[in-house]
DNA sequence: TTGAAAGCGCTAACAA
DNA sequence: TTGTTAGCGCTTTCAA
């Protein structure tokens, strides 16, 4: 394993510039204490001799950690690498370095990375991945961060978790309201939910809003079949076969989230049913390629890269007394997937 | 910006084993020099107090760099998010941080993100983008590198880069033959590539692999249309615009990667031109949603995973005195996208 | 407003 | 085999 070498120091930006390291640290970290003409000169040399602090340094003698903790799913799931990609912007605007884990969508592994993050001393730690009904995990996750946030670490999530942090909330209750809404004003009433894995906050509150919509509409909710499965392309494929079994008067499928309406309509295409004019399928999240589908699919977009972004932004605030919650909002994509309900022979 | 707070340091478990600083470090990081016991017994006890060492003290103590700096071109592309994806699943396994930078397919821009990794100290960079035809981009890339590995720093990369560096070799020439070839035996003859930006050493390599099996089987080359857009979608749905206007007899497109099919694919479908009776396509990488397309593509797999894993690997051996290269072996894959060439009537 | 000096927690000579 | 100690490059009191 590598060591850095030695390179350019802040005493030789301090020399150069005819002060003390002590003035050319405030300087360049922009504190105050130093006479704003001092200051430019140290800035300006820094930035001629190409000077670069050394993150290490810096952190161990007590300065602002630099480095972001990202933990998400799975970087390959293009809901999170798109989180990722907004997160990764607004670092390299700030100069800040980030670091990704990968929890797999396990609760325990999520807690561990959790704490090695904040072993390795991260000043920032972001949770992407969607919160977990069980109160162990949360209460558990909830004593690092508190103690994490008394050392000075900031926090924030994406997503409903309990975890009494700075969020950006993703529209997922109104986002299944509105899917749920497009398909009943289609006609649709045989309707079946591909599901993602159960205790998750995001399936939960799509869920909740599809349910809402049937309410709304004095739908009885008995007769809706949920069929939870993993929360991936494979657990779409699960899913819809056995809805074809189990419910074969289906006219339209809700995937909780594209990859599953990616299982879905493979395993639609696969036994040659026609979408929408058989069944209409609706996805979540609108992933670049949810337009490239075919048929292209109607989904509900949330804008992942802003809510990368948001999130690191809130943790760059200061911490204020009460959590603050940022609403992404949501925009119903209507595309070709869905199409009028088909008229069943009377009984049907 | 938060700074760490004081936790558990090396000296804890150092006094609780009864041992010195030294040997508790020694024990730790695996070295020699101590009794087989006594490192078993501070490891213990290290591991029931859940130490793990200050990243940036021991770095800055010139031990080993634990971190890997990755750039990517963009992480929201499949085909980078797969590769980083391998890159964190090794990272993890070995206790390492991954920390990755975007460079967006800007030489200049890819320059100043490797300048800065190694003002970071990191103590591995990955670079994971195709390499530059630009002379002088790779000069000063190379200088950097190996002052950068005068230091102890290790480097590997991903494609054809002139770094004099461990190497993960795509096939991409390989590969680009093999889809060739593929249409030629389907009869296609009027064929045209939809092509990423010209001056990427992995546009170039595919391409080549192209203009071989054309010449292996005494095939013109000067007919072949080779249209250069951006390496992305909205570069495949220029590229098969100009295609489809400057050669409407085309039968057959290959698009150098991905992204840039689906792009294809998404205008084809726009014109209402079928995919293959009328138009085969074809493209690169196999990224995952290359199956769920309609019609599903056929492409050339690349294991981009195992790429990124692969990476990773070489970086962690020691340097030898020659550059090390890695092939990547690739498999093609037919699917739906590619079918016999139209016959055209006589004279087309 | 500036500078001198004491650490931050660790590794790596050097001694024992 | 073990311990002692001098830094790594920076931030931050404390004095000037």
């Amino acid at each position: 394993m590598p060591k850095p070498g030695p390179r350019l120091r802040l005493i030789d930006v301090a020399e150069r510039a005819g002060v003390s390291l002590a003035t050319a640290s405030r300087a360049l970290s922009g504190r105050d204490g130093v006479s704003e003409e001092v200051a430019r000169r140290v800035r300006q040399i820094s930035r001629e001799l190409g000077y670069v602090a050394n993150p290490y340094a810096r952190t161990l003698a007590g300065g602002a950690s630099s480095t972001v903790g990202l933990i998400v799913h799975q970087v390959d799931d293009p809901y999170f690498s798109e989180i990722a990609s907004g997160v990764i912007e607004v670092a390299a605007e700030e100069g800040l370095l980030v670091q990704i884990s990968h929890s797999g969508r396990d609760p325990d592994y999520e807690l561990r990375q959790l704490r090695h993050l904040i072993a390795q001393r991260v000043g920032i730690i972001l949770i992407a991945g969607s919160g977990y009904d069980d109160p162990r995990i949360e209460a558990e996750a909830r004593t690092e961060l508190s103690a994490f946030q008394k050392l000075g670490g900031r926090v924030a999530v994406i997503g409903r978790h309990s975890l009494g942090v700075d969020a950006v909330m993703p529209d997922n209750e109104a986002g299944g309201r509105a899917l749920a809404t497009h398909l009943l004003e289609l006609g649709h009433r045989r309707i079946a939910v591909a599901a993602g894995t159960a205790g998750l906050t995001t399936v939960a509150d799509r869920l909740a809003g599809v349910s809402a919509a049937l309410r709304q509409r004095d739908l009885s909710l008995d007769g809706l079949p949920v069929v939870h499965c993993d929360f991936t392309r494979d657990g779409g494929r699960v899913a819809a076969e056995q809805i074809l079994r189990d419910h074969p008067e289906t006219t339209a499928i809700i995937a909780l989230n594209d990859a599953m309406a990616i299982g879905v309509l493979s395993t639609l295409r696969a036994h040659r049913i026609p979408v929408p004019d058989r069944i209409s399928v609706v996805g979540f999240d609108d992933v670049s390629v949810a337009a490239d589908l075919a048929p292209s699919l109607t989904t509900v977009r949330l804008p992942m890269t802003d809510m990368g972004r948001m999130a690191l932004t809130l943790a760059l605030k200061p911490r204020s007394v009460r959590p603050r919650r940022r609403p992404t909002g949501h925009t119903l994509v209507v595309r070709d997937s869905t199409g009028p309900a088909l008229r069943l022979p009377a009984g049907g």
